[in-house]
DNA sequence: AAGTGTTTGA
């Protein structure tokens, strides 16, 4: 294939433009463009001084559709002429994988007469690099199918990093075998640490990837990260510092990737008193001012609720990222969501741009504010951002909106998703319920599921909930048991929390007292608290049932004792009241008051049951007034 | 000719 070289040069605006030799030919202009343009970025082309079209001399006819250009980005003190067809070929294959022009690629790689293994690996990482896990595996597949070239080492940490990226243990087991017959496991550092993470990550245990770590004959830091960093996403703290402590016992050369995921660790088992023994170790290792490190450790504080020395952390970094801010806006959300919203402020002023993460964290705030305008704000800005169809988000923001009273604005964020999730669905289910409209809930369950979604527990939660606020007993019932016979779930104590309050709300005492009996586990305060609960609501009575058992468990939940005091009020047994209301002191917890809020304005109104609410009193009577009126309007139309 | 592992949310 006789091909034509045409020598591009740096522009002084930074664009690549055509030196010497021709033009090209006006049909290849367009994808010329469309090819050239948005890959090469002015990073990319800082340290490169030269490159070359190379196009193929068939295709220099005005009237055929080009078959292709090839663009190779060369650095200059490389020679041309002393590579080979092939060589050249999967350079240009790595020049369009590194501008994500993954079709271009594959077309070159196809077109190939003869494709040696850095070709093949080269695709396979490729495709992996971009997330096509599918794509690279079967690319591998051909690869064993097609060539008499032996798969490397490289190809086999690109095949079992694909493997990874599909949690396909069967796969990774596939991979393993092929590594082991060409004699690579044992011998490359890069395939045991590759198979190692593999393990880590498809299988449920972690007992194969261990036995993989102790394998490795002589293990580096990678190993060890990977292991600590397989217990650590597996939420077992426990095990990730026992790793990590063994590290020191081996004089195991430390790294900050082993110091981060160890932070994470302590975070994730809120262990402050690790995680300061760690911080002290990561001065003293030179890690100090590490980005990573330092923000895991602000994290970590965070998340072990010592906020001072978080943002000793935070103002003591001499460099910031994006990460640094979210973990902080993040570690405010629930206790000070005012305090996320400066930093919100704050972060943008400092010139970094909020992500999703930051939304994600901000929209909670908001939500744990209860300041609708705010929730409002954000909102809009995150439309003007063109982050309004990032799934997170919307779902966060369906949440927001119904727990803020707004069931409206919830749905219509729901109905403008162009993809909805299981957790969309859920979190529009989750609103639908806590305002009443359990129909609505049943409506979208069916919806989701017809359009092919697998439900679970927290699902079935979602709908057994709204049945239950709405009265629809029968109807929850029958999803409980769809839930067990069709989808194979296993009810947890929370679901059989909702079949108790579901009974009990609808009258069925003595059914809901006969679940609690056959549940497969021993009712704990919880499930007695949602019996009594549910019972003392509904005006059908029996409420005494359960009321020792759940004594017997010496409950801690004070809403437990305030539960059975109102319960023997009602029944006129005085004697039992006061002994409740004895216990409920002796237990020295104090029942905290539910609190009502209101927005009015740019004001919040906060008030407690009987206390009035302060300057808005004689609005808000005026208002539950007109509400009353409305009621009995209501009722009278309904009985005509 | 080509490399591995870390931190923020739900």
């Amino acid at each position: 294939m006789a091909l034509i070289a045409a020598t591009m040069v740096k522009r002084e605006d930074g664009d690549l433009g055509l030196c010497r030799g021709f033009r090209l030919p006006s049909i290849l202009e367009g994808e010329g463009d469309r090819v050239l343009r948005p890959p090469i970025c002015a990073s990319k082309l800082a340290n490169l001084e030269m490159a070359c079209y190379i196009f193929p001399v068939q295709t220099m006819s005005h009237r055929k559709v080009p078959h292709r250009i090839s663009l190779l980005i060369r650095n200059k003190t490389q020679s041309f002429q002393s590579d080979s067809h092939a060589k050249q070929s999967t350079l240009l294959i790595k020049a369009y994988l590194d501008n994500g022009l993954l079709k271009q690629a594959r077309q070159l790689f196809e077109e190939m007469p003869e494709r040696d293994v850095v070709a093949w690996t080269a695709m396979i990482s490729g495709y992996t690099a971009y997330n096509h896990h599918n794509f690279a595996w079967m690319m591998f597949k051909d690869m064993m199918r097609e060539s008499c070239d032996h798969p490397n080492a490289y190809t086999f940490s690109s095949v079992l990093k694909a493997c990874k990226g599909m949690k396909s243990l069967s796969c990774g087991a596939i991979s393993h075998g092929l590594s082991l017959k060409h004699g690579l496991v044992g011998s490359s550092i890069y395939v045991d640490n590759a198979l190692l993470d593999m393990y880590a990550t498809c299988c449920i245990s972690m007992k194969y990837a261990c036995s993989m770590f102790q394998e490795i004959p002589v293990k580096n830091q990678v190993s060890w990260t990977t292991l600590i960093t397989g217990f650590t996403h597996r939420d077992n703290g426990v095990a990730a510092l026992q790793v990590f402590q063994q590290m020191f016992v081996e004089e195991a050369e430390k790294s900050a990737y082993s110091f981060s995921i160890a932070i994470r660790a302590c975070a994730g088992i809120t262990s402050y008193t690790y995680g300061t023994q760690i911080h002290a170790s990561v001065v003293k290792h030179g890690f100090g001012h590490n980005i990573p490190v330092t923000n895991s450790l602000l994290d970590m504080y965070c998340k072990c609720n010592h906020f001072q020395e978080a943002e000793n952390c935070f103002n003591e970094m001499i460099q910031k990222d994006d990460i640094t801010w979210n973990a902080l806006i993040a570690g405010y959300q629930n206790s000070n969501p005012i305090k996320s919203l400066q930093l919100l402020s704050q972060m943008e002023l400092h010139g970094c741009p909020p992500n999703h993460f930051t939304f994600s964290s901000i929209i909670t705030a908001c939500t744990n504010l209860s300041v609708l305008t705010c929730g409002q704000q954000i909102h809009g800005k995150i439309f003007k951002i063109g982050f309004d169809q990032n799934l997170p988000l919307a779902n966060s923001l369906i949440d927001m909106y119904a727990k803020s009273g707004n069931i409206e604005d919830s749905r219509r964020v729901f109905l403008e998703l162009a993809n909805r999730d299981l957790v969309s669905w859920t979190s529009m289910m989750i609103g639908f319920g806590s305002h009443g409209y359990g129909n609505e809930a049943v409506r979208l369950f069916n919806q989701m599921v017809d359009s092919g979604i697998r439900p679970d527990t927290i699902v079935f939660m979602a709908v057994l909930t709204a049945c239950s606020h709405a009265g629809l007993v029968n109807e929850g019932l029958n999803y409980f048991k769809l839930m067990i016979e069709k989808y194979k779930i296993i009810p947890n104590r929370e679901i059989y929390a909702c079949v108790v309050d579901l009974l009990g709300r609808g009258g069925r005492v003595d059914e809901a007292y006969d679940v609690i009996q056959s549940m497969p586990f021993r009712a704990d305060e919880s499930i007695w608290a949602a019996f009594l609960g549910a019972c003392s609501r509904s005006p059908h009575g029996k409420p005494n049932l359960g009321a020792l058992e759940v004594l017997d468990l010496k409950p801690r939940k004070t809403g437990v004792y305030v539960l059975l005091a109102n319960m023997y009020a009602s029944q006129g047994k005085w004697g039992d009241r006061a002994e409740m209301r004895r216990l409920l002191n002796e237990s020295g917890n104090k029942k905290v008051a539910g609190r009502s809020w209101v927005e009015v304005h740019d004001r919040i109104y906060s008030f407690v049951a009987g206390d009035g609410g302060g300057s808005l009193e004689p609005l808000i009577y005026q208002v539950l007034i007109v509400l009353g009126l409305h009621m009995v309007e209501q009722i009278q139309v309904s009985q005509l």
